[in-house]
DNA sequence: TTATTATGTTGTATTGATTTAATATATATC
DNA sequence: GATATATATTAAATCAATACAACATAATAA
């Protein structure tokens, strides 16, 4: 079946391609209306589809967007493992689509560049994820197009952010907990690394422990991966040599799952004997016996969101408007915290 | 930033644009090796990266393949909410990007055609998930391209499938049940539709009740839709009518994590009270409490392997291996079902 | 009526890479 | 040394669309 090109419609309808090309993108004042109607009908009748190849070797824009998933520690190439990038994904493509912009999705191998596949594309457009500091920093700044970074403090005025406030989140977490009468209170999360999500969060742990004028230990503090088995282990290790902690801080929904499972193999019950608090409030976490206690982000509406202000970007209509940028946290009280009495 | 063009790298290497594009597309023999190395290192030290647009729009070939997920019945343009197509997804991803290629990810609005975004970009193939007999199929066939169906029981050989044997799980998981004494077994469910997955699996649950002479009840179908929701629902009924009901069969792990929670809201408890299998093995299966008995499929391995094959098809290597087409499937004996004495 | 402006319309160059056919050069055969 | 063969190399056509500049026609002004 052979294509059908802007060549055949033109013939078609007795006209020259340079119509046919002002008809169909929003150059109707360049066409009267009796041949756009004849056109258009043309169209309709020999069922023509544009090809977007030739037409982005010309002006340049490709529709496409890429969306960049950095390889997590523990997410050995699977991408989607994390139930939190799904939710995102999902409200960036939903959005995109509205907007007739279609979405690459891809991992990325660690070394490998960013430019590559922005340049083979001519993508108009990128959304990046969860990327601190990093050698892929300086590579982004010569790929000349927009940029939207996803939970990331790389502080460049060249890249626009979305995000929430990490710390604020942490710091009502721990707050949480000690509303509810914890003092002993474990922090178990991924790797802190400068700049990233979950620093901010420990900060916002460490300054509430401080304000609250409880002790700050360095052995409540369980640092390897943001996955449920990091969870399960930090689970039992508190069982089993931390008696005194009963509450615990989870950067990510995901661990505390972990931690809720890694306490009850080790006999201990939450939230009776432990109270665990997470964060995202991912979808599960609802659906989580018990339910999560958790700091809530709009995960879908971050993606959503992403996506809207890289399209405003794009199309120049540029709000830089950052309080819709740092998206509003909540927290959402559900079974995994009890009050402990002192 | 100009673009670095073929045609820069040919005048810096001091040849013709047609020595470059030999250069670079495993037709080596056609150059000699001086040149071959010489353009080589000008392509490096320029940083020349080919403009797949201008490609594609010669050679009819875009290294673009079409992920699509319908729209399912309860998940609003939100296509990764269900975690079972996330986990597809990423085995899609990491084996496409192992071949160079990238995969385009869309939803598809009811009525939209698939043909538009397939024509538009010059796809070389094409995904598609749970897709049963439709208008679109159709639609199908007239795009002239490799297309994958995944968990699809359309009957036409221009479509390659990859799946699994629902039937034969539904069997498993309602013999498993029937192996621990339970004789009065549910099935909650999505929509049974002719030719789709759930049908299959009511087929092997109703087949395996008559050969063990039990009774079908339709009364024990509790049938609307594959999520979470419906199967609280569900296990409440459950509890509150049928309480010699003790066997739940949900045809996805999804529904129930819903049936556990409404079984308990409604002071049941699983296993003690009713046991209930599911279908998948997702991941969160594993991690919720109780752990969830199921009938695993490989998820990921089933991205991979509709990748491996759409690639060999594109490639013309085809290897209508039937075997490897339909993957395996594994009773996990977890914690959600208990055998009851008779 | 002629000059001027506005409105349609089209021919053609352009985009970046591939590929065919033609040409130039080197090598082997007799 | 002349002819045939193999090997490099390139100029130019091609892919499908866009957009500039040129031109024709109609509407308006003088």
């Amino acid at each position: 079946m052979k294509r059908i090109t802007i060549k055949d419609v033109a013939k078609a309808a007795g006209v020259s391609t340079a119509a046919i090309s002002y008809a169909l993108n929003g150059k109707e004042s360049k066409v009267s209306v009796e041949t756009l109607e004849r056109i258009q009908a043309t169209v309709a009748s020999l069922n023509y589809i544009p090809d977007f190849s030739a037409r982005s070797l010309v002006n340049k824009k490709s529709n496409l967007i890429g969306v960049i998933i950095p390889e997590t520690e523990g997410y050995n190439s699977a991408i989607l493992e994390n139930p939190f990038y799904s939710e995102i994904v999902s409200g960036i493509e939903s959005e995109l689509r509205k907007h007739n912009y279609h979405l690459i999705l891809t991992g990325m191998d660690r070394g490998k560049g960013y430019s590559d596949l922005t340049l083979q594309r001519n993508l108009d457009g990128v959304i990046i994820m969860g990327i601190y500091n990093d050698s892929l920093y300086e590579e982004l700044k010569k790929v000349n197009i927009p940029i939207i970074l996803i939970d990331s403090y790389i502080d460049d005025t060249l890249f626009k952010k979305i995000g929430i406030d990490d710390e604020f989140g942490g710091s009502m977490a721990t707050r949480h907990l000690i509303d509810h009468g914890h003092t002993h209170i474990a922090l178990v999360t991924g790797k802190i690394k400068k700049d990233g999500v979950v620093e901010k969060r420990f900060l916002g742990y460490k300054s509430e422990l401080e304000k609250a004028g409880l002790l700050y230990n360095p052995a409540y503090i369980f640092e390897d991966s943001i996955r449920y088995e990091h969870g399960v282990q930090a689970g039992i290790m508190v069982a089993q040599k931390h008696p005194e902690i009963t509450g615990i801080f989870a950067t990510a929904d995901m661990v505390a799952f972990g931690i809720i499972s890694g306490l009850q193999e080790a006999d201990k019950r939450v939230p009776e004997d432990v109270s665990v608090i997470g964060f995202d409030d991912i979808m599960m976490s609802s659906m989580f016996i018990p339910q999560l206690t958790t700091i809530r982000q709009d995960i879908k509406a971050k993606g959503i969101r992403a996506a809207q202000y890289l399209i405003q970007t794009i199309q120049g209509s540029i709000s830089n408007d950052l309080e819709k940028n740092t998206l509003p946290l909540k927290l959402i009280e559900r079974q995994s915290v009890r009050r402990v009495l002192s």
